[in-house]
RNA sequence: GCUGCUGUAGCUCAGUGGUAGAGCGCACCCUUGGUAAGGGUGAGGCCGGGAGUUCAAUCCUCCCCAGCAGCACCA
């Protein structure tokens, strides 16, 4: 007599199960509309296959697409092995390596036969076709486990010489196992995935996309072809999608730059910024902002120069770390030979002295800290700089205002001692938080570690990765997004571990902003010191950090984060007065004329144009309010005030106009209470 | 930098082996109209740059540049 299994469910109940029964079986049991609407299951927490027999009394969740979490993930992990099965039967020949699922859907790495060019867009109709045969042909997907030299049998015999690199590097003590799709097409996979292909929805899912991806990542490897997909439960689940993509698109940075004729960018200066007068308003509110809240947090400000001699970039370390990022520039007087009408031909002695343009201010700040000697008395010293550097980005990087080649960081160091370093940080990080909240932003943290590549000792880079912790963990932050403090090994500077501030664009990218930085190295290595109470020299810790991280970058989220509806304080033209007849100009002049002498950026509209087109117009540029006169207003000393994104107009005295435009139009750190 | 795609008027985009078109915008005229497109007329383009094939190239081929998506990179 054999023991039946516990299975206890999540009501609290316990099924007794023979052995060797799944959960499939235990859905049966409860009840027919269970065992159709359950597509896995969560066994000890863990998800599987429905169809994978229980090792033993288990707690059993049955998960159904109301799981939504856990049944896109199963889905989009099974919309990437069909089609990888869908590129093989179409293209034999084809390698296979990965496929994961992603936040919105999934994409496999796949390697295109010698003989054919890498996948492109054109092929995408013919693969989404042969996955939904797929799909409909309702195969059944099993797990099986195999040895490890059964699977590198198996890919060498196919050629899948990825497939049977990795095999090869498998633990071999872990359960290996692989997934059937029917009789005749086999992925290596930890799996759990759905009971069949026919449980995905052949309507839910599109491909989206063609890109080149390393194999594992390195750039060293051959590039493999990556196909992206968008993959959902049901075809609403994907237009819905879409139309969100749709929508994300139109607030790109790039496209509202534009429309709201805040800046440029153009091939003759290609990764630097043209601002035009409106961007650049917004640029110095920002600039106001922050010198606000530096001289307040006791920062002083200060400038250094773009050029220094290459010499000085050797000594910090820059030269010979990162000197392919940098631009360097020949100390003479070039010989330029004319060729007639064409260009020009400068050529540069070989004995030329180099400058390098600033790629960062760091090096000039410790040489400014160095002048004079410095008292233990005076730490912490915290230099700032609206810095402007210059690193000439991989060309394949470059976006919009989010990476640039010229950018101006809100950059500051902080020159402290040992027992001052959390302090410091504990300090900035709250001082951060104040700043995403001013501009309603959540945000991540995330803590990048010491890299292979580094300068200084191990002791000397747990100690500041441990500074960086104890300060997170007594600091307290508002505005963060999940809470959670997110470690990234080997992503650290090569002179400082980082926390970095991330905030996220239209379309779900994250980009960082804020970094602060705890370095033993650079000041070290530019011999800065500070006399100690015991009246012997000793070296600072040298903080590095940044809130807005670039002006530039910051913008472009901000455009992203509002859709261009920026808040009345940074909005570039906080009001129009428009008119209906030319009869109301003459008050119109005046109100624009008092609204300016309150300090409002306010513009006038006189133009011979229906109040419609104005109406239309004005809020296309995104102008927080319109100030509507007519013969009305002009008689009664009033406006009619349509604030955009409200239908309904509100009519006030002109006084009263002011007082609310003013009071909006107040930086969020002047507002009192 | 790598893979793929794209580059035509200020913007968004059609188009053709015989040097070009639309809508919006812009200018001018008419219209003074109460909250998201009033009407008319007109100007505007070395079809990204270079080389090649061709009687002829914006169109085909090659190289370069820039942009887009992803990868790699982001001190």
């Amino acid at each position: 007599m054999t023991e039946l299994l516990k299975i206890s469910l999540p009501d609290g109940s316990v099924r007794e199960m023979e052995p060797g029964s799944t959960p499939g079986d235990v859905a049966a049991a409860i009840g027919p509309g269970l065992a159709k609407a359950a597509i896995a299951a969560r066994v000890d927490g863990e998800l599987r296959d429905i169809n994978r027999p229980f090792e033993g009394d288990a707690e059993l969740a049955l998960v159904t697409s109301r799981d939504e979490e856990d049944a896109l993930e199963l889905a989009r992990h099974d919309f990437a092995h069909v089609l990888a099965e869908a590129v093989q039967s179409l293209y034999p020949g084809t390698q296979i390596t990965f496929g994961p699922a992603t936040d919105d859907g999934f994409y496999y790495d796949v390697k295109a036969p010698a003989d054919r060019e890498p996948f492109s867009m054109d092929d995408l109709p013919d693969i989404e076709e042969e996955m939904r045969r797929i799909i409909k042909a309702d195969k059944p997907l099993r797990r099986e486990v195999w040895s490890r030299q059964q699977l590198i049998d198996k890919w060498e015999a196919e050629g899948e010489i990825f497939k049977a690199e990795w095999a090869k590097e498998l633990p071999e003590n872990e359960e290996l196992t692989v997934y059937w799709s029917g009789e005749d097409w086999l992925d290596m996979c930890r799996g759990p995935h759905l009971a069949s292909t026919g449980k995905l929805d052949p309507q839910a899912f599109k491909l989206t996309r063609v890109a080149g991806a390393y194999w594992r990542g390195d750039q060293n490897n051959p590039q493999l072809t990556r196909i992206y997909g968008t993959g959902w439960l049901n075809k609403k689940q994907l237009n819905a999608h879409l139309t969100r993509l749709e929508e994300a698109a139109k607030r790109d940075h790039r496209k509202l730059g534009r429309e709201m004729d805040l800046f440029h960018l153009q091939e003759e200066a290609h990764g630097s910024v043209f601002w035009h007068p409106k961007g650049y308003r917004i640029w110095r509110e920002l600039e106001a902002y922050m010198r606000r809240k530096m001289d307040k947090a006791g920062y002083r400000e200060i400038k250094t120069p773009q050029l220094m001699d290459v010499r000085q970039w050797e000594q910090s370390g820059h030269w010979g770390k990162y000197a392919e990022n940098m631009f360097a520039v020949p100390d003479m007087v070039p010989e330029v030979e004319e060729l007639g009408d064409g260009p020009a031909n400068p050529s540069v002695a070989p004995d030329a002295d180099w400058m390098a343009i600033k790629p960062m201010n760091c090096p000039a700040h410790v040489l400014v800290f160095k002048q004079g000697i410095t008292s233990y008395r005076d730490l912490p010293i915290r230099l700032g700089e609206m810095g402007c550097c210059h690193r000439n980005e991989p060309h394949g990087a470059l976006h919009g205002l989010m990476r640039v080649r010229q950018f101006t960081q809100d950059d500051a160091h902080i020159f402290c001692t040992e027992n001052q370093v959390v302090e410091e940080v504990k300090a900035f990080i709250e001082l951060a938080d104040q700043v995403y909240r001013d501009f309603g932003f959540t945000y991540d943290v995330k803590l990048a570690l010491r890299p292979e590549k580094r300068f200084g000792s191990d002791e000397d880079w747990d100690t500041a990765e441990q500074e960086l912790r104890d300060a997170v963990a007594v600091s307290d932050m508002q505005g963060e997004g999940d809470g959670k403090l997110e470690e990234l090994p080997g992503e650290g500077a090569f002179y400082a571990p980082k926390l970095e501030w991330h905030l996220t664009d239209a379309i779900g990218r994250t980009w960082q902003v804020g970094t602060i930085q705890g370095d033993r190295v650079l000041p070290d290595r530019l011999d800065a010191s500070y006399v100690g109470e015991d009246g012997e020299k000793h070296r600072p810790v040298m903080l590095h950090r940044a809130i807005f991280g670039s002006y530039e970058r910051f913008i472009g989220i901000l455009i992203e984060h509002f859709a261009g509806r920026l808040p009345v304080w940074l909005a570039p033209v906080q009001a129009v007065v428009a008119t209906i007849v030319s009869d109301a100009d003459d008050y119109a002049k005046e109100a624009v004329a008092r609204l300016e002498a309150a300090g409002i950026r306010v513009e006038s509209d006189l133009r011979n144009e229906k109040i419609n087109y104005k109406v239309r117009e004005h809020s296309h540029a995104k102008v927080p309010h319109l100030l509507v006169v007519g013969n009305r207003e002009a008689e009664e000393g009033t406006v009619a005030i349509r604030t955009l994104g409200e239908k309904e107009q509100r009519v006030m005295s002109l006084d009263e106009a002011i007082a609310t435009l003013k009071a909006e139009a107040t930086p969020p750190d002047l507002r009192e209470g």
